[in-house]
DNA sequence: ATTAAGTTTCAGAAAGTATTGAAAGTACGA
DNA sequence: TCGTACTTTCAATACTTTCTGAAACTTAAT
């Protein structure tokens, strides 16, 4: 199989599988994209590997830099701006849960520790102890987990990660 | 608070979590609704409360059902149906994620070792090499992680939890 | 100060997803 | 077997998200 077919599948499930969990597809393959490159690409160089236009490669590279995924790399005598994306999986795991964590994660957390505090009226015995246990539940549930992914994202090395392959054998 | 405002906040953070997740807004809601509920809802009454049409409730009622999140309940004297979510936190994450393996992260995988099975063919050595390596380096930290993963589904009760709960502390 | 190379922005177009509502389907009891 | 109470389906529509392309902006060399 030749290099750009091969690409093309690879960059293809990966965006695919980026779209599933709530990230766009482009931000994705662009991504992947970097990752596979030997060097750091223009943006030209994106739009056309990938066939988007200028408008689309520019705000989802921006996008990618705030996630901390990809940087910006100068080449000295060249005015353009080349990009490079980080290899190692686990880090880029790491930045990812970082991102969603912070944006999604955190306010629902918000919102369940507001409701907890409040004291809930009601008619219906039943379903106010039913809503404040649930609100409970969750709130105990996804503290939890936070606490977990709070661990990973602030591991350094790989830590978390041999802890984690150990559980698995 | 009264109940329908708390009911309304909850609701309305578990639509959102859920859309950014890549599950449906309606999805998340009916089953949170179920979740915090203390008895079997009929059709009628997730209309009623979440305002939404018949066939929107019936397609996420049902889809919830085949994820295992829902299940059905029948009164007896009664042609209605009714539905009743879980409400174990971990039963629901277990569930989720096998959904979500099954159909995301397995076809992703077969792409990989796909990829990797195959000879790659070139112009460019250091591209071919930069792809090869990064497919290698991908297929190994989802296999890995999809360990961990299967290890987690297949846990009885609530080994897991307990397990990663000690790595928090 | 002007030009040229490059980057960013954003309104409108296109694509993708979710929702409705009404008609078709099902199954139970009389 | 008919009527009724309920469930399911699906074409049309509404809504959301993503993408384009061209104009505005920035920067640096001359």
């Amino acid at each position: 199989m030749n290099l750009n077919e091969a690409k093309g599948k690879f960059l293809e499930a990966w965006g695919t599988l980026g779209s599933q969990w709530g990230i766009n597809r482009t931000m994705s393959q662009i991504h992947a994209l970097l990752m596979i490159s030997p060097n750091a690409l223009s943006t030209e160089e994106v739009m056309e590997e990938l066939n988007i236009s200028r408008g689309n490669a520019n705000m989802n590279i921006r996008a990618l830099m705030d996630w901390g995924l990809v940087s910006k790399e100068l080449k000295s005598g060249d005015r353009k701006e080349y990009f490079k994306a980080g290899k190692d999986m686990w880090e880029i795991a790491r930045k990812i849960t970082y991102e969603r964590r912070k944006r999604e994660i955190d306010p629902v957390i918000q919102v369940l520790a507001g409701l907890k505090k409040e004291k809930i009226e009601g008619e219906d015995s039943a379903a106010v102890e039913s809503f404040v246990d649930s609100v409970k539940n969750i709130h105990d549930f996804t503290l939890s987990t936070n606490d977990l992914v709070e661990k990973f994202i602030k591991s350094d090395e790989h830590w978390f990660y041999k802890t984690l392959l150990k559980l698995v054998k």
